[in-house]
DNA sequence: GTCATTTATCATGC
DNA sequence: GCATGATAAATGAC
């Protein structure tokens, strides 16, 4: 049994998994509403992977990866850019 | 798989005292990321389960021996610890709510 | 030394 | 076939 939990550990860490589709438009939202600086906390951090339901590490990761993919393609992201702008300022007129 | 595209020399050579010129800013390339080889990992790995912390005498033999440079080995023991403390965190998560244990 | 990070690479999803 | 999440070298703050 112990080894059944501990092989389902070894291959459960490069088996990719998408994330939920309300965890990236939580994380997006972050992102783009902070696109001047989006280096979250340590808080932040812990507050984002409780409401998106995933461990710290990943919310880092995530930002990691969309750091540096936004900076090296900005046109590619920009429609979306442009949809969470727009949400954002939705939810800040609320 | 890689071979010998990455192995030691490319910015070993003289290192640093390039001063000559580049002028104010000079963004030294960063260096380009090189996986190891499986012989390279394996001796790195063998080491470090021997000891956490590695020697300068016995870094400076096996960086010698693995073609690569001393700072390469030490930055790899660094990595390498803070690999094992996630390592660690993600059990402590992923077993703690389990509902088989 | 640790540790967050950048960057390229790897492995998978679809 | 790329998008995406995770990991592996490399840097820099402290």
């Amino acid at each position: 049994a112990v080894m059944i939990l501990r092989s389902r550990f070894l291959d459960a860490r490069r088996k990719r998994r998408n994330f939920s589709k309300q965890a990236t438009e939580i994380l997006n939202e972050y992102f783009y509403s902070h696109l001047s600086n989006p280096y979250p906390s340590e808080e932040a951090k812990e507050e984002l992977a409780k409401k998106c339901s995933i461990t710290v590490s990943q919310v880092s990761n995530w930002f990691g990866n969309k750091r540096i993919r936004y900076k090296k393609n900005i046109g590619k992201f920009q429609e979306e850019a442009n949809l969470y702008a727009a949400k954002t300022a939705v939810n800040a007129a609320h | 798989t890689n071979s010998g595209s990455c192995t030691s020399s490319s910015a070993t050579t003289k290192d640093g005292t390039a001063s000559k010129s580049s002028h104010s800013s000079a963004p030294r390339t960063r260096k380009k990321r090189c996986p190891y080889s499986k012989f390279q990992i394996r001796e790195l790995e063998r080491e470090f389960f021997f000891n956490v912390y590695i020697n300068k005498e016995k870094r400076l033999q096996l960086s010698r021996m693995l073609n690569l440079t001393d700072r390469q080995v030490k930055i790899w023991f660094q990595n390498r610890r803070m690999k094992e403390k996630k390592l660690s965190r993600d059990r402590l998560q992923y077993f703690s709510g389990n509902p088989l244990l």
